[in-house]
DNA sequence: GAGTGGTCTAGACCACACA
DNA sequence: GTGTGGTCTAGACCACTCT
């Protein structure tokens, strides 16, 4: 017995409400007996179903069926190159503008970055078959990545050569709608205020910020998983 | 030493860039012994940073570093009532309508349903603090969950009661921008052509599906996550 | 054929949360 | 205290894949 069809035995006798929402199942040593198998065996297929929301499980008070269970989706963050490549596309990029500049408040705030220093803000368009694809806006931590100042970005973009370069511990992301600003509308050849897909990433090196970007894509994008 | 020390010191170095990205690791056996520990214990470490992307393992071949690496970004779907909720807003909803009708061809076609059979068709309103949050447009497919018909829609909406009462063994989602329609747009007190967020999102017990929905968020709403 | 990761086992001890 | 899940160990065999 594979901790696999351990899994989904298990599965089944939650769908088929066997086993109801809210109820305690045998504890793992008797699921072990029962299906003939290890206890650790079990221990990795109930693990993992509690990871994906189905189960509770808590140190003397035993297993439970998830009432309300939350699912999760995974997405996953590929560079922009590979993203427009997957669609069977050829992948260009823009570098419309590079330099140093003081960041705004709110990026600064975000960044957690001291005031006064200037910073590399990068506008990027990325292209599939040479038509629009999405608009990139990135601000760079100078302090955290120096080597890029030196760096050669006409041939790999800012994106790429972070994610070799100046490797994340963590970061935050989030999905949002907006209508398109006149910049990005006529950047993306849209009208201003169509609406844009936003993606919103800030990415760290333990407690230093590497790059606050925020991508914009047409309408025409969809982000796909599985749940 | 624990899985998750020895996968600390494997991500330092990884981050450190001991190993750089491309390269190949030693080998689980020669890691269990120089951080004197079972080989299970570096197969578990290993194994979770390869699920995060940041490692690739294959047998005979190794386990190396991955040169770009794709990062998973897990979002939580949670039942609308708990998201207004987390929010610390009130939750309340209206049923615009709902009625048995036969779904267009792209529905039908999407929930895999025989053609000439009526199925429910159901339009809410989600709203925080009394204000409009959410516009879903819902099909249930009446086949595959036929008690539906009889339960009270007033008290628990179409979303809480299929999370109770039709546990979905898969499906998919998909999140993308776009104009709000006409009606969309009176109910969510917005303009028409406005941005507005949409998930769409399809589940399914094996074979059959179960829903599929469409939500559409007003342009303040944003999904969040950790990555 | 041989070397790597993938998994299972049986037993043990620990950590936490409940009485 | 006591019972549950969380983890570690040492050893074993298997599955894949490269040569």
């Amino acid at each position: 017995m594979t901790w696999q069809a351990v899994q989904a035995k298990v599965q089944r006798r939650i769908s088929e409400r066997v086993w109801e929402p809210g109820a305690l199942i045998p504890g793992e040593k008797d699921l072990a007996e029962e299906f003939g198998c290890a206890r650790a065996t079990v221990n990795r297929a109930l693990r993992q179903l509690a990871e994906a929301g189905l189960l509770e499980r808590r140190r003397k008070g035993g297993t439970r069926v998830t009432r309300h269970p939350v699912r999760k989706a995974t997405l996953d963050i590929s560079i922009t190159r590979h993203e427009v490549e997957q669609r069977g596309k050829a992948y260009s990029f823009n570098t419309l503008s590079k330099r140093l500049a003081a960041p705004p408040k709110a990026i600064s705030a975000a960044m957690k970055l001291p005031p006064g220093e200037k910073h590399l803000h990068i506008k990027t368009l990325h292209k599939a078959d040479g038509r629009p694809f999405m608009f990139e806006d990135r601000w760079i931590n100078t302090l955290t990545v120096p080597h890029l100042l030196d760096a050669d970005l006409s041939q790999v973009n800012a994106n790429e050569w972070l994610v070799e370069n100046a490797l994340f511990t963590h970061g935050s992301i989030s999905f949002s709608a907006a209508g398109a600003t006149k910049y990005q509308a006529q950047q993306l050849a849209i009208e201003p205020e169509d609406a844009v897909f936003i993606i919103q990433r800030s990415t760290w090196q333990s407690d230093h910020s590497i790059t606050l970007v925020k991508l914009a894509y047409t309408q025409d994008f969809k982000m796909r998983t599985q749940i």
